[in-house]
DNA sequence: CTAATAGTGTCTTTGAGACAATATGGA
DNA sequence: TCCATATTGTCTCAAAGACACTATTAG
């Protein structure tokens, strides 16, 4: 149904449609409001990052919120709408945003989400490079990268310990769904210990608590965010976490250049646990058409010495197969 | 951003929010329509079938669409919508209800998609077990379960010839992403000749085209579908092929007990491709939560003879571990 | 009785993960 | 020089898939 029910207005002649639709009045509908709100994330200094605003109005005033904004009626399709915000409230340019992954993430639509009206938001995610300092678009007053490690998401860090996370579906966490892969992070036991000597935090690596993303340990206190924006924000987390398994878009996150360390250093920050270098060395090669090698060598080894490191650039390939799967899934 | 932006009304007083709230017009936002769109999905005789109904009113009239309508603005969420249209139009009462899967597919909101005017639908997907015949509700002349093999849904039989199709994300075929697996049907060699004499198209196995879902020597006219609505099902289907998958959903189709054949024979339907019978069988009951056995066996063997199955019920386990994953993946 | 079906066993190949080893270059 | 890092090699185990085999029962 795209609307004929029970409201139809000037359905009197019998014509064609172009008559009936000339003769139709669009406003005998319910009223709602339609928001596109960006789940935008980036890596910053090995860390996960969002894009926030500070809301300038009410209600949630000084409240950091998700960029976004409302979609021009009639005018631009949803994904038009997500990409205008996003270029917006990033201050990017068309060639910096061609590099950006958008896609939707999902519609939520609780009656009392917004307390002045009834709104239908449209939640996009995107994967950005990392990108210039973000400038307050609109009439925010602020607009800034965050750590999610920062953001008050839920029970734990991620928000993800009484939900059942997804392999991309959308409305997932709503049911008995469950996507992909993504018990309750907190309850997967991370190997604490793994062996000594083994490269579990060296690297570009990030500080982490026991749930993954770094709040160091001079946290200040955990960030609200305004509205419904903490599930939504964890509704992206969760689909980013399960979207580098299956597709090459980790390197949506990196330069058109960059090594396998780096490219570890994707999957460490957004999965929060530390990977074997050496295994996930062979098992990016072997994918086929996930990277391919530039030729070029790293101007420089890594922060502490070593040789210089391959270039590679993303591949062909939309899907990995097989696929990375995320560590500590076995259940037994 | 749940709308704050470029449109507030009364943002005069500076007091407290419900002040604001209180002296707040919501009549300053773009005027755009909210429906609900159900991809209603179910098994009968072996073969997939959609829940449509047949349009009433302009424009499309006499043609086929997926049920929905509009979402009651402010007084129920989207997830309600959906379930309150799929009651509707399936006449089902709470209690069969409660067997239906159902989660949120995606939006949708080209600017054109209605020639009357702005609307954004948030599609839903439904998993039922076969149910009794549909009662055309609201101002639909009829609501019927077709079965997907009848529909145009695009350059193929399913419609997915040119899309990336989605391991479960939503806006997946709109952009580079692309979810889990899902490279073009067609280009995906069906094991045609397997050995001598296996179950391939036996027991309650379908009729099938090299496409997958069965439609026959005697196919009639393939079904177009009004608005969008053949992209719509189109994605569901993906997601429904992808979903599998990973969870147990494909138990969605079947009643409380059923054997591991007619699991089994869920999968072939979805898919769209032949399994092998005994892989299939250890596999199910090697993946931990995904089937228990009550006990019983089946009142008698296969429809040609056989020894009775034994029956079982939906396991706990909310993801498959290791999942099921599709045939014919492999590059190469 | 015949043929199809349920359920199990075996074997091969692939891939994941634990470790080991070697070479390189930064501090 | 010292040591972390890049990259490759080896070994083991889990899982998928191809087949074979046995028992059972509808027609």
């Amino acid at each position: 149904m795209t609307g004929t029910e029970r409201r139809g207005k000037g359905v009197g002649a019998d014509g064609d449609d172009s008559a009936f639709l000339a003769a139709y009045d669009p406003r005998g509908f319910p009223a709602i409001a339609v928001t596109v709100d960006i789940v935008a994330l980036t890596l910053r200094g090995g860390a996960l990052h969002v894009l926030l605003v500070e809301r300038g109005g009410r209600p949630f005033r000084g409240t950091w919120a998700l960029p976004g904004g409302f979609v021009r009626a009639g005018q631009e399709s949803l994904d038009a709408a997500a990409a205008r915000e996003l270029a917006e409230e990033t201050g990017l340019d068309a060639a910096h945003l061609e590099r950006v992954h958008l896609e939707q993430l999902g519609s939520y639509g609780e009656p009392a989400r917004d307390p002045r009206m009834p709104v239908v938001t449209v939640a996009y995610l995107a994967f950005a490079p990392d990108l210039p300092e973000a400038r307050g678009g609109g009439d925010a007053t602020a607009a800034a990268w965050i750590p999610v490690s920062r953001l008050a998401l839920g029970a734990h860090q991620d928000g993800r310990t009484d939900r059942t996370p997804a392999r991309g579906s959308t409305a997932e966490d709503r049911d008995r769904t469950a996507g992909t892969s993504g018990e309750p992070d907190a309850a997967r036991p991370r190997p604490s210990q793994q062996g000594p000597g083994h490269g579990i935090d060296g690297g570009d690596s990030v500080p982490r608590t026991p749930d993954g993303t770094a709040p160091g340990p001079d946290a200040p206190a955990p960030l609200p965010l305004a509205f419904d924006h903490a599930r939504i924000v964890a509704d992206g987390l969760d689909r980013a976490r399960a979207k580098i398994e299956y597709t090459p878009l980790a390197t949506a996150f990196l330069g058109e250049e960059f090594t396998v360390a780096e490219l570890r250093g994707v999957y460490e920050s957004v999965w929060g646990s530390p990977l074997h270098a050496g295994n996930f060395h062979r098992k990016v090669l072997s994918v086929p058409g996930f990277v391919e090698p530039t030729g070029a060598t790293a101007a420089r080894g890594g922060a502490r010495g070593g040789p210089r490191a391959r270039l590679y650039r993303a591949g062909g390939a939309a899907l990995l197969h097989p696929a990375l799967l995320r560590p500590g899934r076995d259940a037994s």
